[in-house]
DNA sequence: TTCTTCACG
DNA sequence: ACGTACGTGAAGAAT
C-alpha cells in the first residue's frame, strides 16, 4: 500500500461546519464553539475512518493575494467572516497543533495553490492524495493519484465521477469554469454558458481556445456573439481559476505523518470548549498513558509462609487499628471463589502476603489455622478494615468463615462519590490519578484469554509482590480520598449511606435467589417450537433463508429486496429497530413477524437459556452482583446476571418470573414497590402546590394531572387523556421535547407542544424547579441529590432555545433519579438493620430501583410487610406522602 | 472490540 | 446537521 496523504482545505471546512451547526454552542467561558466542534469531528473522522498515513491542513494566509491584483473584484461576493466565527480560528489552530497536524500556508497565495502544490509534489513521490474540500476549483487537480473527498457526503470524486458530473476531463476543468464563471468567487465567465453548454462545447472542441476559435459553430446566434464579445473575459477567468502548483514550499514530509496526538493538550482544550464526549475520550486516552511503576525497592513486602513468620505477623497485626487487606482467590465470582492468599498493610510501604495455596510443593500456610487466627481480629469492631471493592472480600471471607465487623473507606466507592461520571474506579486507574504511578497488571501474572492461569499457579513470591502492592496502594489512596471526601462534604454520604449499604448488598448477593430451572427449561422448549415455526414463516415471506438476528441481512431483505422505505438510519446503515418495524408493519407482513421473532428469541437467549447456566451449583441459587459505582445517578446496577431487567411488560416475558421462587417450601416472595417515587421527588423538590395536592389527595397521579391540564373532572378523564398525562409526567422527569412526546404518543408535534405548555402553566412550580436546577448546574458545574450526592454536569447553556440539551436533561433527571436512589438505599439499610435486630427470618434478595424483593416464611409475611412499609415510607421525610405497594406470592409473578 | 437491539426502572 | 426523554446490562453480529 502506498502512503496516503489527505490535504485539508481548512477554511473551506471551517465555513462548512460553521454554517452546518446553527445551534449556538458555547464553551465554559461562553465563547462560541460550533465550528471548533465541527472541525474536531471532521478531523477525527479523517484520522479514524480514512486512516491516512499523512495529513496536512492548508490555510489561507491573511492579506491580499495575487488574484486580487489581477482582478480586484475577485471574491468580492464573499461575505466577511462572521463575528462569532473569527475567534474560533485560533482555537482551531490549537486543536490542529494538539493533533500534531502541520498547518501550511504561503504568503500571497491561497490555500488552493498550496494544496495544488502539495498534491502535485506528493503524487510525484508516489503517494495517493485525497483533497478534503468542497471548492470546485480543486477539481482541476484530479488525476490518477489525486481524488477529492467530500467529507459531508463522505464521497470521493475521481476522473470518472467528474466526467459524470460535468462531462469533462480534469485538464478541461479550468476551461469549463472559465466559460461558466462562478458567482461566489465573482469569476465572470461567458453569459448564456452554463454547465451544460460548457460541457457540450468542450466535448466538441477540446479546449477554451478552440471553443473561442470556433465561436461561429456554437448553437444559437446570441451564444455565438457572447463567445466573441466575452472571449477576453473568459481568458481572464482562466487565469483566476487556474491554480499554481509550483509554489516554492519547503515540505517536511515526516512532520505530515500521522502522529500520536498531544492528549493532555487536547483534553484541556476540549474541556474548555465544553465538548463532553471528546474530553471523555481524551481523558481515557490520557489515562492510558501509563505512568512508570515505582521502583519496587521503595516498599517492602513479607511473604508469610511459615509458622514463625505468621506469629510475628500476627503480633504486628494485633497492634494495628486501621488495616487494609485484600484476598487473592480462584475466581471473580465471590460466591464461588476460594482463597489463595491474603494481603495486609497497615503502614505505608510495608505489606504482608499470607499464601494458603500455591503451586504444587510450595510451602504455604494452613488455611484453617489462618482463618482461626484472623477471625477474632476481623470480628473486632474497634479495628477498621479497608479495601478496594471490599464487598467482594466480605463475601469471600464469609465463605471462608470470617465476618468483618467494621468497614472503613472503600477507595472505589469514595472515588465514585467524588466523580460518579468517571469511566472506571479501578485501583490501577486510581493509582494513576492519585499517586501518578502504574501497577503490576494482573495479566502479567496469570495471562489472559484461554491460557489464563489460576492465582495459585503463580509462583508465591510473584503473587506476594502483586498482592502486597494492591494493599499498599489502596491504603495510600484511601487516605487521599478520605481527605477529599471530607473537604467536599461528601464524607457523611459515604459514611452513613454508601458504607452501611456495603454489607447489606453483600448479604443479598450471598443469599441469592432460587430459580426453578425445570420451569425455565419448559418455557425455553415452548419458545423453541414457536420460534422454529416463526422462522419458517419468515423465510417463506422473505422468499429465502437469512440470519434473522443480523440487522444487516434483515436490512437487505426489507429495504433492498422488498423495497420498503428506510425510515431511520444508524451509523452503519438503515435501522431495523422495533419502532421502525412497527411503522412498516402496515405495508408488509414481514416486519410484524420479525418483531415477534426478535421478542421471543430475546427472552429465550437472554433469560430462559442463560439463567440456568448461572445457577451456583453449591447453593442452587442465582447470585447477582450489585455495583455501587456504575450508575452516574447513584442507582445500583446488577450484573452476572442482571436481575434488574427480568421481563414484565409482555405476557411471555412476565411468565419468566414464575421461575423465581422462595428458597424453601412454605416461604413466600414479597415485593415492595415505591409508588411513583421519582414524581414524588419532583413534587417534593418543586414544592408545586398542585402536584403536592394531587399526591396528598391519594388519587391516581396520571388521572389527577389529566384532569388538571384538560380542565375536566377526574371522573371525566378518558383513558386517552390519562395516557397523554402519563407520558408527560414521565417526560418531565426525563426533560422532554415535544418531538419525543409526539413520537411516543403518535400525535402531531404541535399537539404535544400544546399539552406540554398547558402542563407547565398548571404546574408552574415544576417549571421553576427546572429553571433553578439548570441555573445551579450552570453555576456550580454539578447537581446535588437529596442526600448530597453530586454529579458533574457539563454543557448547560446559559441562553436556551425551547428544548433542553442532553446535559440539561441529565441535570434535571439526575436530581430525581439520584434522590430516589438515595431514598431506597437509606430504606434498605434501616430495613436490614431492623430485620437483624428483631431476628426476623425474612431476607432481602433484590433491589430493582424502586422495588425490594424479599423472601420470608409464610407466617412472617405479614410482619415483614409492616416493617418494610414503615422503613420504606419513613426513610427520608418528604413534603409529599410516600406510598409503598406490597404483595406476596409463591413466585415473583404472583408477588407483583 | 464495537455496534445494534432490547430487556428493565 | 443532527438528534430527539433519563439510567442501566446482555446477546449476537460484524469488525
Amino acid at each position: 500500500m502506498p502512503d496516503t496523504l489527505y490535504i485539508v482545505d481548512t477554511y473551506s471546512l471551517i465555513f462548512q461546519v460553521y454554517h452546518a451547526i446553527r445551534q449556538p454552542m458555547q464553551g465554559t467561558r461562553g465563547q462560541p464553539t460550533n465550528a471548533i466542534f465541527g472541525i474536531t469531528g471532521d478531523l477525527q473522522h479523517l484520522i479514524k475512518e480514512k486512516q491516512p498515513t499523512h495529513l496536512i491542513c492548508a490555510m489561507d494566509h491573511s492579506g491580499p493575494g495575487e488574484r486580487e491584483t489581477l482582478y480586484p473584484q475577485y471574491k468580492a461576493n464573499r461575505s466577511a467572516m462572521p463575528d462569532d466565527l473569527r475567534p474560533q480560528i485560533p482555537a482551531i489552530v490549537d486543536v490542529l497543533n494538539g493533533y500534531r497536524i502541520p498547518v501550511i500556508e504561503h504568503a500571497g497565495w491561497e490555500a488552493d495553490d498550496v494544496i495544488a502544490t502539495l498534491a502535485r509534489r506528493a503524487a510525484e513521490r508516489g503517494m495517493e492524495v485525497r483533497i478534503v474540500t468542497n471548492d470546485k476549483d480543486a477539481r482541476q487537480l484530479i488525476g490518477p493519484r489525486i481524488k477529492l473527498y467530500n467529507i459531508r457526503k463522505k464521497q470521493f470524486m475521481d476522473e470518472a465521477a467528474l466526467l459524470e458530473d460535468w462531462g469533462v476531463r480534469p485538464d478541461q476543468v479550468v476551461d469549463f469554469q472559465s466559460l461558466v464563471g462562478d458567482s461566489v468567487d465573482n469569476v465572470p465567465g461567458v453569459p448564456l454558458v452554463g454547465p451544460k453548454k460548457a460541457s457540450d462545447l468542450l466535448q466538441r472542441f477540446g479546449t477554451l481556445e478552440e471553443v473561442l476559435a470556433h465561436a461561429d459553430e456554437a448553437p444559437g446566434k446570441k451564444l455565438q456573439e457572447n463567445l466573441k464579445t466575452y472571449a477576453d473575459q473568459a481568458r481572464l477567468s482562466r487565469e483566476l481559476v487556474r491554480l499554481r502548483d509550483d509554489l516554492p514550499l519547503e515540505i517536511d514530509w515526516d512532520k505530515a505523518c500521522i502522529q500520536e496526538p498531544d492528549c493532555r493538550a487536547l483534553l484541556e482544550l476540549f474541556t474548555d470548549f465544553g465538548f463532553r464526549r471528546y474530553s471523555d475520550e481524551m481523558r481515557l486516552a490520557v489515562s492510558k498513558l501509563a505512568p512508570p511503576r515505582p521502583d519496587s525497592s521503595t516498599r517492602t513486602f513479607v511473604t508469610v509462609d511459615d509458622a514463625e513468620k505468621f506469629a510475628t505477623f500476627l503480633a504486628g497485626l494485633q497492634q494495628a487499628r486501621r488495616i487494609c487487606f485484600d484476598t487473592e482467590t480462584t475466581g471473580i465470582d465471590p460466591t464461588r471463589a476460594d482463597l489463595v492468599g491474603l494481603a495486609f498493610c497497615w503502614e505505608p510501604h510495608t505489606s504482608y502476603y499470607l499464601p494458603v495455596r500455591g503451586p504444587a510443593g510450595v510451602a504455604v500456610l494452613d488455611q484453617s489455622e489462618v482463618v482461626a487466627a484472623l477471625r477474632p481480629i476481623f470480628a473486632d469492631p474497634s479495628r477498621e478494615f479497608i479495601n478496594q471493592n471490599i464487598k467482594y472480600d466480605l463475601i469471600v471471607l464469609r465463605r471462608a468463615g470470617i465476618e468483618v465487623a467494621h468497614i472503613g473507606l472503600d477507595p472505589m466507592i469514595g472515588d465514585y462519590l467524588l466523580d460518579s461520571g468517571a469511566r472506571t474506579h479501578g485501583l490501577d486507574e486510581l493509582a494513576k490519578r492519585y499517586l501518578q504511578r502504574g501497577m503490576i497488571p494482573i495479566t502479567e501474572l496469570i495471562g489472559k484469554g484461554k491460557t489464563q492461569l489460576q492465582m495459585f499457579d503463580v509462583e508465591v513470591e510473584r503473587a506476594a509482590e502483586y498482592a502486597s502492592e494492591d494493599v499498599d496502594v489502596a491504603l495510600q489512596i484511601a487516605d487521599i480520598i478520605q481527605d477529599k471526601l471530607q473537604q467536599q462534604e461528601l464524607w457523611d454520604l459515604y459514611w452513613n449511606l454508601e458504607r452501611p449499604l456495603i454489607p447489606v448488598l453483600a448479604d443479598m448477593e450471598w443469599t441469592g435467589i432460587k430459580v426453578d430451572v425445570a420451569e425455565l427449561k419448559r418455557q425455553s422448549a415452548d419458545l423453541a417450537v414457536r420460534l422454529d415455526a416463526l422462522m419458517h414463516e419468515i423465510y417463506e415471506t422473505a422468499g429465502h433463508e437469512f440470519n434473522i438476528a443480523s440487522p444487516k441481512q434483515l436490512a437487505t431483505v426489507l429495504f433492498d429486496e422488498l423495497g420498503l422505505p428506510v425510515l431511520k438510519r444508524t451509523k452503519t446503515g438503515p435501522s431495523t429497530a422495533e419502532d421502525v418495524l412497527e411503522r412498516l408493519a402496515h405495508k408488509h407482513p414481514l416486519p410484524a413477524k420479525i418483531i415477534e421473532h426478535r421478542q421471543l428469541s430475546k427472552l429465550k437467549g437472554t433469560y430462559l437459556d442463560a439463567l440456568p447456566a448461572l445457577v451456583n451449583p453449591e447453593t442452587g441459587r442465582l447470585h447477582t452482583s450489585f455495583s455501587q459505582v456504575t450508575a452516574a445517578t447513584g442507582r445500583l446496577s446488577s450484573s452476572d446476571p442482571n436481575l434488574q431487567n427480568i421481563p414484565i411488560r409482555t405476557e411471555e416475558g412476565r411468565r419468566i418470573r414464575k421461575a423465581f421462587i422462595p428458597h424453601e417450601p412454605g416461604w413466600k416472595l414479597v415485593c415492595a414497590d415505591y409508588s411513583q417515587i421519582e414524581l414524588r421527588m419532583l413534587a417534593h423538590y418543586s414544592g408545586d402546590r398542585a402536584l403536592v395536592d394531587a399526591f396528598e389527595s391519594g388519587l391516581d397521579i396520571h388521572t389527577a394531572v389529566a384532569s388538571e391540564v384538560y380542565g375536566v373532572e377526574t371522573t371525566d378523564v378518558t383513558s386517552d387523556m390519562r395516557r397523554v398525562a402519563k407520558a408527560v409526567n414521565f417526560g418531565v422527569i426525563y426533560g422532554q421535547t415535544s418531538y419525543g412526546l409526539a413520537a411516543l404518543l403518535g400525535i402531531p408535534q404541535a399537539d404535544a407542544a400544546d399539552f406540554i405548555d398547558a402542563y407547565f402553566l398548571k404546574y408552574a412550580g415544576v417549571a421553576r424547579f427546572i429553571e433553578e436546577t439548570l441555573d445551579l448546574a450552570h453555576k456550580q458545574g454539578f447537581v446535588t441529590t437529596i442526600m448530597g450526592r453530586r454529579r458533574e454536569i457539563n454543557g448547560v447553556r446559559s441562553i436556551r432555545p425551547d428544548n433542553l440539551n442532553i446535559a440539561e436533561r441529565t441535570a434535571v433527571n439526575t436530581v430525581m433519579q439520584g434522590s430516589a436512589a438515595d431514598l431506597i438505599k437509606k430504606a434498605m439499610i434501616s430495613l436490614h438493620a431492623r430485620l437483624q435486630r428483631e431476628q426476623h427470618p425474612a431476607r432481602m434478595l433484590l433491589q430493582i430501583h424502586d422495588e425490594l424483593v424479599f423472601e420470608a416464611p409464610a407466617d412472617a409475611v405479614e410482619s415483614l410487610q409492616c416493617i418494610a412499609r414503615e422503613e420504606m415510607t419513613g426513610a427520608i421525610p418528604l413534603h409529599v406522602p410516600l406510598v409503598v405497594d406490597i404483595k406476596s406470592g409463591d413466585n415473583w409473578l404472583d408477588a407483583k
